[in-house]
DNA sequence: CTGAAAGCGCTTACAG
DNA sequence: CTGAAAGCGCTTACAG
């Protein structure tokens, strides 16, 4: 590759030292420096007439930001499957970085074990970013605990418990929220119903079951491995709660007449029986933003000021209402 | 941020000096150095105490190359609606990434002027890649010049004639297949077509007009502003072919009867009264893992040597049979 | 076989 | 007000 040109021919050019081409580049205007309007004026018309970029290698090297801020996720992102998770908040993140100028590494290099990629590894290239985002539905405890402790700036999306390291993130309120479509089956005359879900423990799922055993419904806890015995266990229940909506629809497969059904997560786009589903919208591109945004007051604040931010928030998932809980009869 | 681990840190790990601590870094077994096994693993002991990883930036500012390959697109490429488009090349971008363990340098950063990203502008972070991805319909004559002068690595996707410089592409070829389709038209029966499209143009659009024009079907161009009067201007025309598949549906939207109907562009999922729609088939992710490649030759070739490679490279289109073309009556 | 040194292209105190 | 110098963390000839 052809050598480029450095601050040292363009100071040439303009007569003046390399030092103050860095300078007039960087606009500093401080105590120590005053560079009169003229020579300015001079190493601005050099630095433009010979089209300078400054290497970015260089300038990171001397202890400048990037403005390059990384992307991991744990999974491949950008293939069909991962844009249907990733895809709002790529978007989001993408909107985020135009905005604040920012420039998106993703770590696609990073070596795959047990099915989920690495973020650290001998030639990871995180260190060359200001910050960086984490996506992903299950992280790595070890992965995140080094994070924190090398006081590296970054934010994780999604509530994390991998680790008991103070984790920055920016994540789902489910529990608002689900609360508050528990109150409305209440309010349509539900007293008894059941529950769907994975049986998972991740702290998504520990959160929306939390709702469900907090609220005022009395509700029954089904496996979906069990799934295909709800017609049997249903009882008095009038209305189904699921985890998701994806098991809404498994629900709505077995065909139980008059049953009320509502998902706990994002239902946007999920049709049963000729009605939306009623449930939860989840705003990825918002939280992808708020990322961002908290991202880069980590790197923006000095280290040892990190424990007076608030450096976990919640955004509230919105109520959907759909048309699937009806009157209970 | 609290200060990293430096190769000089290793080296009193390991009681010996910073170069020989990058020389087994690097695995460099040459004829200037030979190192005993003995020192080696001291040496890889102590790189993996101290869980050591290079700066990035370093290494790069001392002449290595950076494993990262920009990605630039003209528009947002994350967006819903540019995904429909840049999705399946972004995907298969990423598949390759992976292999060739490369991260992705996405330059969201780059200021926006009359609709269109700059790829040049003073704070570019191109010379962080080693070479760049350039995705879009329309691209700037003048920035694709200017890397082809620096000679910088990159490759362009999709046929460009905004310069007459010599610049590296992967592009789909419409010809052929285009010829192909227009032969079964023949083949049952159809004389007279019509040929509907944008009156762009670029390149893709004058091939696939050339395909049009110089094939054994005789066409009459119409252009899509002339889209209502087609049923006056239909005559004997038994076929009509579109320049693209959604030009197509607005054609079906016209309710001409017993007219067929192909697209000279990605068909994949589109149907029209029940059928498949006739057309072509892009394959994007093979383009894009081409792109990759032809960029990863580029990369590991030295530029005076550039002239001896085939720089401009095609995929040909497939036919997608469909079900819009009948036998002409 | 290995260490001391130069150099990559910047930024930033520090002298003048 | 501006230039000379040190330093960021590496790689790579070049001496020993």
């Amino acid at each position: 590759v052809r050598r480029r040109i450095t601050q040292r021919e363009v100071a040439e050019l303009a007569g003046v030292s390399q030092a103050t081409v860095s300078v007039v580049l960087n606009d500093r205007t401080g105590s120590s420096v005053r560079i009169p309007e003229a020579t300015r004026a001079r190493v601005k018309a050099a630095l433009e007439q010979a089209a300078y970029v400054a290497d970015p290698a260089a300038r990171r090297l001397a202890g400048m930001g990037s403005r390059i801020v990384g992307v991991f996720t744990y999974e491949a992102a950008l293939s069909p499957e991962g844009m249907e998770f990733y895809g709002p908040l790529l978007n989001g993140i993408e909107v985020a970085a135009e905005r604040m100028a920012w420039d998106l590494l993703f770590f696609t290099s990073s070596p795959v074990e047990g099915g989920q990629r690495r973020l650290f590894h001998r030639k990871t290239r995180l260190r060359l970013t200001d910050g960086c985002v984490l996506l992903g539905q299950q992280m790595v405890g070890e992965e995140l605990e080094r994070l924190v402790v090398e006081e590296f700036p970054f934010v994780a999306i999604g509530r994390r418990d991998e680790t008991d390291a103070l984790v920055p993130y920016v994540a789902v309120d489910y529990v608002t929220p689900a609360a508050e479509l528990i109150e409305q089956a209440v309010a349509k005359g539900h007293r008894r119903g059941i529950y769907v879900h994975r049986g998972r423990e991740t702290a998504v799922a520990r959160d929306r079951r939390r709702a469900i055993e907090e609220g005022p419904l009395e509700f029954l806890l089904v496996e979906e491995a069990r799934l295909a015995e709800l017609p049997r266990l249903r009882r008095e229940a009038t209305v189904i709660f699921t985890e998701e909506a994806s098991l809404a629809q498994d629900v709505a497969q077995l065909g139980m007449a008059g049953v009320s059904l509502a998902a706990l997560g994002e239902v946007r786009g999920n049709r049963i029986g000729g009605r939306e589903l009623t449930g939860l919208h989840v705003p990825r591109q918002r939280l992808a933003s708020e990322a961002l945004e908290l991202l880069e007051l980590l790197i923006t604040t000095e280290t040892s000021r990190w424990s007076g931010l608030d450096r976990q928030r919640f955004l509230v998932a919105e109520v959907e209402p759909g048309g699937t809980i009806e009157e209970a009869r």
